[in-house]
RNA sequence: CCUUCCGUAGUUCAAUGGAUAGAACAGGGGUCUUCUAAGCCCUUAAUGUAGGUUCGAUUCCUACCGGAAGGACCA
């Protein structure tokens, strides 16, 4: 049990006859350390009700805080209009220093998920397409979410839903079968250059489609072939690409630190959905001029097509079956989606539809949607191929860190360039649109995801010399003059639980930055390994346990914290 | 036309209805014979407009202005 939980029982208990409930006690951290650690405005809100004056409310719940006072707590005091501000005692801050030092990579795990199975999808990709900086930021999202979910004791599974069959995927594989084929592929020495050609196969193919209509129902033949899976070549190629796709889909977000559980393909979901649908016609879906609709006006939302005139599935009944399946093989108790913001009305409509057919798929899900990026000021689109894929995007930044730092490994600069992106992400609150401008957002200093590792580095020499110098990190002992830092590092498992609350990790993104410049700060002016200061134990301790915190933040972040840079 | 989301320093982002709206970048000025200068210290600068609710509004409500996304067989 953590801080912030102990307190707020024990508010609750000492209040209780004023009717006050645990649940509604607010714990905030006051923006300033001079009001306190924690600040509850509970007076405040029931002084309204009971038309007592705040502050005459305040001084009645202060001396029922005060009556028995614990020993974590230094004192209580009012101020401003009624705040009742509360300021914890330093033996507990620093009994919580050599918590975090004792538990290290296993502090500030909880229980808020715990016996609970969490479902998250994101990272999912249009196999045959590129993947780019738009699907890394579902990614930095996604994974940033599976490790704190994981972390906060959710029994998590990952998984991502990818795109394998569409007319495009049918013209991209016509192209590629008028081009050389699987001999075209073959000459093709890596799978980032067999990538990369059939990427091209897709823009053609689309283009050729657009372009001569004669080839047009050959392509829809191909197509079909795909769908039906026909063991035509054509269908033997798309399953030799198609596995291509997968394995570089692997390939590429395990160097972005993520990897999946499992995998359910837009093919299987289609089928699955398709007869859901068909299932639940009338009593769900209504067929009005050939098409299988759901009308979501009666939930005040728009009505959608869900099989076509022609007996194909759309996406929206593809998403049903994705439903099905999900909740069939995994029963979980919150059922996370990761989407671009785009999709936002679209699956309001697919959950009220899937309500109807089974009540838990709508109630136990989650659609947590992140802005759009847009890079230069100009919107991003995918189809043209005038966006960055990831690899470009890193293997640029990659560039710079070595101008940078000409010793570093090759390891280091993509962790370093991991985190300058992924960082720019996810300090913006999920749902807003980021701008992307690589000169400035992905810059190496000030609020940045380097900044954070570089002071997780400067913390490991630290400890390095110290060991060498025979200054051990010590809590226990002499007391220094009280370190602003001591007030910061305890705070880190109730981030961690509003990251969860609000399914956006930049809450973290912004408290790790605010450790790294306390500390910096305070490190610019005091010497830490002084062996002539009674207190550079402790002083070593206290940047142990900021770098374990820091370590911990950019984990949950998905970003590495090299030992060196 | 309808629905939803978003308007905060020059720029990129914070602020769970709270206390003096915080950072960073850019600009200006300092700082390495001393633990990693990707750092630190000082400095200029902001809530689209008009109302309303409240002890208190960037946050909630209404209208307007500006931007984005979505709105039946595309994905």
């Amino acid at each position: 049990m953590y801080i912030h939980h102990t307190l707020q029982r024990y508010i609750a208990t000492a209040l209780r006859d004023f009717d006050v409930r645990e649940h509604d006690i607010h714990l905030e951290h006051p923006a300033d350390f001079m009001h306190g650690d924690y600040a509850i405005n509970s007076a405040l809100i029931y002084a309204r009700n009971r038309g007592i004056a705040p502050r005459e409310l305040a001084e009645q719940f202060v001396q029922e805080l005060t009556k028995d006072m614990p020993a974590y707590l230094e004192r209580i005091e009012i101020a401003g209009p009624g705040f009742i501000n509360l300021f914890l005692a330093r033996p507990f801050l620093q009994s919580t220093l050599a918590d975090i030092i004792a538990d290290s990579v296993h502090y500030g795990r909880g229980s808020l998920l715990s016996g609970k199975r969490v479902l998250i999808e994101h990272s999912s990709p249009n196999l045959f397409k590129p993947f780019h900086i738009g699907h890394m930021m579902n990614n930095a999202i996604g994974e940033s979410l599976v490790r704190t979910a994981e972390y906060v004791g959710g029994d998590v599974i990952a998984l991502s839903y990818p795109s394998d069959i569409s007319l495009g995927i049918g013209k991209a594989i016509w192209f590629l079968l008028s081009n050389g084929g699987k001999e075209a592929l073959a000459e093709r020495a890596t799978l980032h250059e067999q990538i990369l050609l059939l990427g091209s196969c897709y823009v053609q193919g689309v283009r050729a489609f657009d372009d001569t209509p004669e080839i047009q129902s050959d392509v829809r033949e191909i197509t079909r072939q795909i769908f039906e899976q026909e063991p035509t070549p054509a269908y033997e190629l798309y399953t030799l690409c198609k596995q291509l796709n997968i394995d570089y889909f692997i390939a590429i977000t395990k160097r972005l630190g993520s990897h999946f559980a499992d995998f359910i393909f837009e093919s299987e979901a289609g089928v699955r959905g398709q007869d859901m649908v068909r299932a639940h016609t009338p009593s769900v879906f209504r067929v009005s001029n050939g098409a299988h609709i759901y009308e979501g006006e009666q939930d005040g939302l728009h009505t959608r097509v869900f099989i076509n005139a022609e007996g194909y599935p759309t996406y929206e009944a593809k998403d049903i079956g994705l439903l099905a399946i999900k909740f069939e093989r995994y029963q979980p108790d919150i059922s996370v989606l990761i989407t671009d913001h785009e999709q936002k009305e679209y699956y309001k409509v697919v959950l009220a539809a899937a309500g109807n057919i089974a009540p838990v798929w709508r109630d136990c899900s989650v659609h947590v949607t992140h802005g759009r990026m847009t890079l230069l000021g100009q919107k991003m689109s995918s189809r043209l191929g005038g966006v960055p894929t990831a690899v470009e995007l890193l293997d640029t930044l990659r560039s710079d860190v070595y101008e940078k730092n000409t010793d570093a490994s090759d390891d280091l600069a993509d962790a370093i360039a991991l985190a300058a992106i992924k960082f720019t992400i996810l300090k913006t609150q999920a749902g807003k649109n980021i701008n992307f401008d690589p000169d400035q957002s992905l810059s190496f200093e000030g609020d940045s995801g380097p900044y954070l590792q570089y002071t997780h580095a400067r913390i490991q020499s630290l400890l390095t010399k110290g060991e060498g110098m025979g200054i051990h990190p010590r809590i226990d002992g002499a007391l220094s003059e009280e370190v602003l830092l001591e007030r910061m590092l305890y705070r880190f498992p109730h981030i961690l639980e509003r990251v969860i609350k609000d399914y956006s990790p930049h809450h973290l993104a912004h408290y790790a930055l605010e450790v790294a410049r306390v500390f910096n700060s305070w490190y610019g002016g005091t010497k830490i390994l002084d062996p002539e200061n009674p207190h550079a134990p402790y002083y070593l301790g206290l940047a142990q346990a900021t770098g374990i915190i820091l370590e911990r933040s950019l984990y949950l972040l998905g970003i590495h914290a090299p030992e060196r840079m």
